[in-house]
RNA sequence: GCGCUCGUAGCUCAGCUGGAUAGAGUGUUUGGCUACGAACCAAAAGGUCGGGGGUUCGAAUCCCUCCGAGCGCACCA
């Protein structure tokens, strides 16, 4: 149910009946709240078209308007505003369609199936706070997707494969040489290997070895083959490739499900590489190949291009296949597994051109077409000198050094008069969660944004626990009403109209939200909400309240608005404790 | 050099498919717990929307230009 489609197909009539056909109409909550609770903009730019003046229009809509009884107070102001009031009836009612279930307020929007990359992590190397973002946003844009209609498949999308890989066995190797995954004429099972290497030996290993390899010319050729042994699946060492992986997979997943964040598929680059051959044969039948310094290129400059877009690197020069290429091939993957009507990725925009070029590719193939893909580029996030963000001595924050430093401070200000020392952590960690989401999903996506370990552990004013705070307070006032069984909304006043408008306004917000792939609009409406509730619950005792009309109806809202605030909540994938 | 993104209150950020008096949070000052949860509520102060020009009835929003910042421009993934 959507109240503002159907009366701006209501209007659309109007301005036809009033004889000024237009195409949409532009229906905003008024700026101007002490003149009506909606405008409408149009008449000043139909002004032009019927060589009219604005507020003459307007007063031939208002005529029409007038006999409506859903609207009241309307009038005309500036240069040519309508204001509109709805009438408290038809808000009453409204609200009433969607008591005691809110959920009917969610249109379906779609239903077609989306791929949502949005994992990006890396084997054998720890997540950092960069990994943070994709990571909220991803989850969120799924788990709204959803609720909106769409059929989702969230991929974590590992890096598997590649050099990185070669050099860590090439590390582990020269620390353990004797172990039998670099003998060849080991004959037992490999899984019953014990490996001396755990997930923290191995995100020690990760750095080491890249810097070695920078400096030593015999180790980096050492990587080099031994990445190749890898990628031919070489007995021994692909072996232990796979030991590498389950260990890093395993404590990654960990990782994401502290912040609930959950894939469907837990394909890896390597994965996809085995689809090179299909994509390779796809590329000759197209002939889209061409030599250049050595390397083998797919120009996919447009001839509307008014920049130059370089071509997309397919085959390096040494003979591997390049990153843009394993996307490639991940698009196949991808279209011969899941068939989806639209990929979206959730990749840092510095990877814009990267993007253009593989999808600029994929479509001369013939496999996807490149509005099916969508690159969702998020903002960078920067330390306050205004470059991507660093710790003090150089390196990045681990994702688990954040969580523990955010879960630190925030189980130093649990409430001890309403929770237990038993129940604290587990309540501190899911307040935590809270806070750092809500703080990272505040900006809007595509914009850079400042790290500030305040940011993520402020538990005050527009914040998560804010909004945690106002949903267990609804709760709990629910919790203390014994007596509600007439389910109905039958009073309203000012305050109470405000509120009753936000709660219509949800299905533009979530409409809003997906079209832009931006999940500001749903932290900001969360806010409005609960603080215009926080606001009412300062003001009247709910429960003692001997008006039974007001009292119900209270008592209502405060459902409604509960229920709400859950569902967006759980978008957002922040999980709500029993009390704080 | 070419391109992308950005510059809004002391700080951190919204608002950008053009609309009326530019909004939040935080910080500062002040008031409110013998009322259902004070992680709350109420109020005040705080702005030449980076500078300049243009389009328009109307510009933070669109266009041009200048200044400043970050990022990206094939053999890392």
């Amino acid at each position: 149910m959507n109240i503002i489609k159907d009366i701006n197909k209501e209007l659309l009539d109007i301005f036809e009946k009033a004889g000024y056909p237009v195409e949409s109409i532009e229906l905003k909550p008024s700026q101007r709240k002490d003149l009506g609770d909606f405008q409408i903009n149009d008449c000043m730019k139909l002004a032009s078209v019927y060589h009219k003046a604005p507020v003459q229009i307007a007063n031939d809509i208002k005529e029409l308007l007038d006999k409506d009884d859903k609207f009241t107070n309307v009038n005309i102001a500036g240069p040519g505003f309508i204001n509109i009031t709805l009438s408290d009836n038809y808000i009453i009612d409204s609200v009433n369609k969607i008591v005691p279930n809110p959920e009917d307020l969610i249109e379906k929007l779609s239903d077609e199936t989306v791929v949502i990359d949005y994992g990006g992590a890396n084997v054998a190397k720890a997540l950092h706070v960069g990994h943070l973002r994709s990571a909220n946003i991803g989850e969120a844009l799924k788990r709204l997707a959803q609720k909106v209609g769409y059929k989702v498949v969230g991929d974590a999308h590992l890096g598997d494969y590649g050099r990185p890989l070669g050099f860590v066995e090439t590390e582990i190797k020269r620390r353990y040489p004797d172990l039998p995954f670099f003998d060849e004429n080991f004959e037992g099972n490999y899984d019953d290997v014990e490996l001396p290497i755990s997930n923290e030996d191995l995100e020690e290993i990760y750095p080491i070895a890249s810097a070695k390899a920078k400096e030593d010319e015999e180790y980096l050729e050492e990587g080099r083959i031994i990445t190749n042994k890898i990628q031919h699946h070489e007995k021994g060492y692909y072996d232990l490739w796979k030991r590498i992986v389950d260990i890093s997979k395993a404590d990654i997943k960990t990782c994401y499900d502290e912040l609930n964040v959950d894939f469907e598929l837990w394909n890896g680059e390597s994965d996809a590489v085995e689809y090179f051959d299909d994509l390779d044969k796809l590329v000759k039948e197209k002939n889209l190949v061409r030599e250049s310094e050595g390397a083998q290129v797919i120009d996919v400059a447009e001839e509307t291009d008014k920049i130059d877009i370089p071509p997309l690197l397919y085959i390096k020069s040494n003979g591997s296949i390049s990153y843009a290429t394993t996307d490639l091939c991940t698009l196949v993957q991808r279209k011969k597994e899941n068939d989806p009507d639209e990929i979206w990725y959730v990749v840092d925009h510095r990877q814009s051109l990267h993007f253009t070029q593989v999808f600029r590719a994929i479509e001369k193939l013939g496999v996807f077409k490149q509005d099916q893909l969508t690159h969702v580029g998020y903002g960078t996030m920067n330390g306050s000198d205004g470059k991507p963000y660093k710790t003090r001595d150089g390196g990045i924050m681990t994702l688990k050094a954040l969580l523990e430093e955010v879960y630190e401070s925030t189980l130093n200000r649990i409430n001890n008069d309403k929770v237990t020392k038993e129940e604290a952590p587990e309540i501190a960690k899911k307040v935590s969660i809270a806070a750092l989401k809500y703080a990272d999903l505040t900006p809007s996506v595509d914009t850079d944004y400042i790290f500030d370990i305040e940011k993520f552990t402020d538990i005050e004013g527009k914040t998560g626990p804010y909004v945690l705070y106002s949903t267990i307070r609804m709760k709990s006032l629910l919790n203390n009403a014994k007596d509600m069984d007439n389910n109905k909304i039958s009073y309203i006043d000012n305050d109470l109209k405000e509120m009753y408008l936000s709660i219509l306004d949800l299905p533009n917000v979530l409409e809003k939200a997906i079209n832009a792939k931006s999940l500001n609009d749903i932290t900001d409406y969360l806010y409005i909400i609960t603080s215009q509730f926080n606001t009412f619950y300062a003001k009247n005792k709910v429960l003692t309240e001997e008006d039974l009309d007001k009292r119900t109806t209270w008592l209502t809202l405060t459902k409604v608005l509960f229920e709400i605030s859950n569902t967006l909540l759980d978008i957002l994938a922040i999980e709500v404790p029993e009390k704080m």
